[in-house]
DNA sequence: CTTGACCTTCAAGTGGCTTGAAGGTGTACG
DNA sequence: CGTACACCTTCAAGCCACTTGAAGGTCAAG
C-alpha cells in the first residue's frame, strides 16, 4: 500500500500553501489526486515529485502560464526542455530590467531619506514634499 | 477665464494614464474636477500640480493606501512630511528586499541557462529540467 | 453630414493567490 | 460516550492597481 499525505502535510513538505496547490489544481495545472473514503485529498510521493517541481518553478516566478505548459509537456511524455529555456531567459531579461529599475528607485528614495534629514520641516514652504514633488531638483542630484 | 485640460491632455502632461486617474477619482484619492458643460473632465494647473504629485508617489513605488493618506493631509492643510518619511523609509527598506531576491533568481536563473546550453538534451534522462526540479545540485552550485 | 478622435459610465478581466463562511472528518481526552 | 480541536471540503469574495470592453455621447474638420 502506498502512503499518501495529506494536502497541509503536502505543503508543509515541498514549501506551497494548501490554498495555492488547491488553486493550481483548479486550473487544471495540477492533476486532481486520489481522494480518501472521505473525500481528502492524497498526494503520493510521485504527486510530491510533481509539487515540488511547480514550487520550483515558481519560485524562480515563471508566470503561471508557462507553469501550465511545462507542466503539461511533461505529463504527454514531451521533453519541456524547450519551453523551460525560453522562459529561463525571458523571465532573466525582465528581471533584469526589474533590478535595474528598483535600484534607480532605491536611489531615489535613499537621497529623499537623507535629504528629509538635513531639512528643517516648515510646511508648506520646505518640506520633504517639495523635494518628492519637484522631481526636477531631485533628478539633477539623483539620476 | 482658467484654462483647463481634457483627461487625455492631463494624462499625457503628467504621465499616468486616463483609466488610472478616473481610477484614484473613483477611490476618493484624487478630488472630482469640474466638468465642462457637455460632462467632460476639466483640470486646472492646481489640478496637474496634484496629479503630477501622485504620479510621482506612484512612480516611486508608494501603495495607493499610502498616496491616499498623503494627499488627504495635504488636502487638510497639514504637513504629510511625517507620513511621507515614515513611507519612504518603508518603501526602501521593502525594495531593499525585493532587490537581493530578485538578484539571487537572477543568479540562479544564469546559471540555469549555462548549464542548459552544455547539457545534451536527452530527456528524459538528462534535461534543464531536471536541474530544475533538483533544487539541491542548483543550490550547492548557485547559493 | 459624416468621419474620427476624443469623452462618458459601468462591468468584467488580469495574476496569483488569500480569506472567510459554512460545514464535514478524525482522533485524543475525560 | 461526548466533545474539543485540528484538520479537511467547497464556493465566493477580496486583494492590488489597474486595463479592457461595451455602449454610447460630443465636437471640430472636411
Amino acid at each position: 500500500m502506498e502512503q499518501t499525505f495529506r494536502i497541509g502535510e503536502a505543503a508543509k513538505q515541498v514549501g506551497l500553501s494548501t490554498s495555492a496547490i488547491r488553486y493550481y489544481e483548479s486550473l487544471d495545472i495540477l492533476p486532481s489526486p486520489e481522494r480518501t473514503h472521505s473525500g481528502y485529498r492524497g498526494y503520493t510521493d510521485d504527486d510530491l515529485d510533481l509539487l515540488r517541481f511547480v514550487a520550483r518553478l515558481r519560485a524562480l516566478e515563471f508566470p503561471l502560464s508557462d507553469v501550465r505548459e511545462i507542466i503539461a509537456l511533461r505529463r504527454d511524455g514531451k521533453a519541456p526542455c524547450g519551453a523551460v529555456r525560453s522562459t529561463i531567459s525571458r523571465e532573466a531579461e525582465a528581471i533584469q530590467g526589474r533590478i535595474e529599475d528598483l535600484r534607480k528607485l532605491q536611489t531615489e528614495l535613499r537621497t529623499l531619506e537623507e535629504t528629509a534629514n538635513d531639512l528643517p520641516d516648515n510646511w508648506p514652504t520646505v518640506c520633504v514634499c517639495n523635494l518628492v514633488a519637484d522631481s526636477a531638483s531631485i533628478r539633477t542630484a539623483v539620476l
